[in-house]
DNA sequence: ATGATAGTTAAGCATGTACTTAAGTGTTGG
DNA sequence: CCAACACTTAAGTACATGCTTAACTATCAT
């Protein structure tokens, strides 16, 4: 869905989200310990906290007082493959273009070849 | 960097920015045929392609009156790796929680196993 | 019950983003 | 020269974002 890579996008364009990210990465963690190093105001975390929860690559989940927040593969798999899609074709194009360029070389039409360089 | 990231995503965030990309990814492209199937006017058009250039993601020249833009892989390729990167993280993680469970299965240490699973 | 803990809600503010229209610059073809 | 062409710049508007402080709720320990 379109909608959903542009929250993705969104939310990874932000440094203080990706370092949540990157916390996330090595295993869940509460509200509490994601503002711990941060230097902003708890309501600025949780605000950001949405903001990944909403485009699906954090899910959380409140026990009691404790909000324990864990990364939700999908929607980051879902980004990197976008990214990965598009450069399978531009490297395709330039595989083409670079085999053009060597049967030129190799097998010139118009003019004659010059010999190998070198 | 970090503030490039930022600039990478925040790129990608835009579904008008996400479908230039997509046509460059085919070959390089002038101003007017980038903006020929969108329904935003000239100005947006490169004002977007500002935000894409600014981050590295595209490079373009003018040659006359003709801007011709391209891809340039770079930016974009740092954009998926940092993905891939936490990726491994918490993959890894998930390894080892696995490998965990399975030992806990196979010779559990305070109750008896149930036999095997099937 | 009392107070500390963990988080939530609400309101407001400064800045940033995406878009528009209008007018301008430099290039090309007749 | 002169008009069409391909942008480019400027100015303004509406809305989104990231942050703050203040006040609130719910849970836990004593």
């Amino acid at each position: 869905m379109q909608a959903a890579l542009d929250r993705t996008f969104h939310a990874l364009s932000d440094p203080t989200r990706r370092a949540m990210v990157q916390r996330l990465s090595r295993g869940p963690a509460t509200v509490s310990e994601l503002a711990r190093p941060l230097t902003i105001s708890l309501p600025a975390v949780v605000q950001h906290l949405q903001v990944l929860e909403n485009c699906g690559v954090i899910r959380s989940e409140k026990v009691g007082r404790v909000r324990t927040c864990a990364i939700e593969p999908n929607a980051l798999s879902a980004a990197e493959r976008w990214i990965s899609d598009r450069r399978q074709l531009w490297e395709r194009r330039l595989d083409r273009l670079a085999d053009f360029l060597d049967d030129a070389d190799a097998a010139p039409r118009k003019s004659p070849g010059k010999g190998e360089p070198g």
